[in-house]
DNA sequence: ATTTTTAACTAACACTTGTTAGTTTATTTG
DNA sequence: CAAATAAACTAACAAGTGTTAGTTAAAAAT
């Protein structure tokens, strides 16, 4: 069996819509419709389509809290954890290509747990510019700007699932390794 | 007088609304609100909530391809056209803040000018991607996959209407020359 | 074998959507 | 001053929105 439950399939079946179109352009119908059933039965497995946006998101957002923890807290050197990071990324983006569509795209069109996804993101911030910081004090990263190293490491982070899909072919470990390489030490030759 | 014509404004006001929420999010009722009139009189200046959009990316789009002509038939080194892109990018970016917002997230709810945006989006990441590889060539970069330099530099890039508006006393240049800093030579000490 | 549960259905709701038609009012032009 | 234009308005449309109520049929549990 594909999917665990027939909530799960409805979430995935979303995640795949909401990546195309957006949350706001997706209609209970199209989901509906993708799984071959009528709008009103969807609401036997879930509650509203907020619910299936916050599963989608909040499930995601969870994982990478979780693992930063444990990156955070290891005694590796800085260059380590950040490599620990870029693997995470790519991990959880190859595992979950649309839902991190979702997660970078929709996260505004929370409700309930709106609050609840910023703190977990802005905690998430916090810790990577932290260990950017420590890895410059402690002379393994140049001294230049930590704000400006997050914002391109982030940044290009974030956008994995954009990228990801196009390689269909992929070998997840060599990419990891190629992209930790131009991340921390650049193109220059 | 802050804006050239009424409609101007309006695809400025939309501009910043589409950021927040996403086109489709986005009603004309909303539109008009944000300027004070009603949803119907919106028409006497403009043909339809589709062209407020196309407005918006098309242009935006349009001052990339010229700028990259520009820069790719210098007779510059490749280090230094690859500079000249991160300051286009950040130039053009700190214009028109909302309407990268919009560029990066709602293209995909072009209707008539789909087509259009995505040959453009297409040879400017094949420039791009030239510029790149002949730096590899000509020994100037170091030579690992050119893909991963590309989707590397440009996520980055692209990401910046997400950070430049949370720096607001900016020194454009500065931070520009520590982008390229960071985007060419890495984080590595 | 009977009851309960699961998961689909049809029909409908109240509201929102982009857009059009027709009108009014103030400003600009001849 | 008269005519034309610009730009707002009200009212309404047809279609689409998320969701609820009530029903039905098959599968699972007792």
């Amino acid at each position: 069996m594909k999917y665990e439950t027939r909530k799960d399939e409805i979430i995935q079946t979303s995640a795949i819509l909401f990546q195309k179109k957006g949350y706001s352009a997706v209609t209970m119908r199209d989901i509906a419709k993708a799984m071959g059933i009528k709008a009103a039965s969807l609401y036997n497995h879930i509650n509203s389509k907020q619910e299936i946006l916050s599963e989608i998101i909040i499930s995601l957002a969870e994982q990478f809290t979780e693992q930063m923890k444990i990156i955070k807290t290891s005694d590796d050197s800085s260059i380590d954890k950040l490599k620990q990071i870029v693997a995470l990324h790519v991990n959880i983006t190859s595992n979950n290509q649309f839902g991190m569509a979702s997660l970078n795209s929709d996260w505004m069109h929370l409700e309930n747990e709106l609050e609840y996804y910023l703190k977990l993101r802005k905690n998430y911030e916090n810790d990577f510019r932290n260990i950017i910081e420590n890895g410059i004090e402690e002379n393994e990263l140049i001294d230049r700007n930590a704000e400006v190293m997050l914002f391109s490491m982030l940044s290009t982070l974030r956008s994995l699932y954009i990228w990801l899909p196009k390689k269909e072919d992929l070998d997840i470990q060599k990419f990891t390794n190629e992209l930790s390489l131009v991340l921390i030490n650049g193109i220059n030759k």
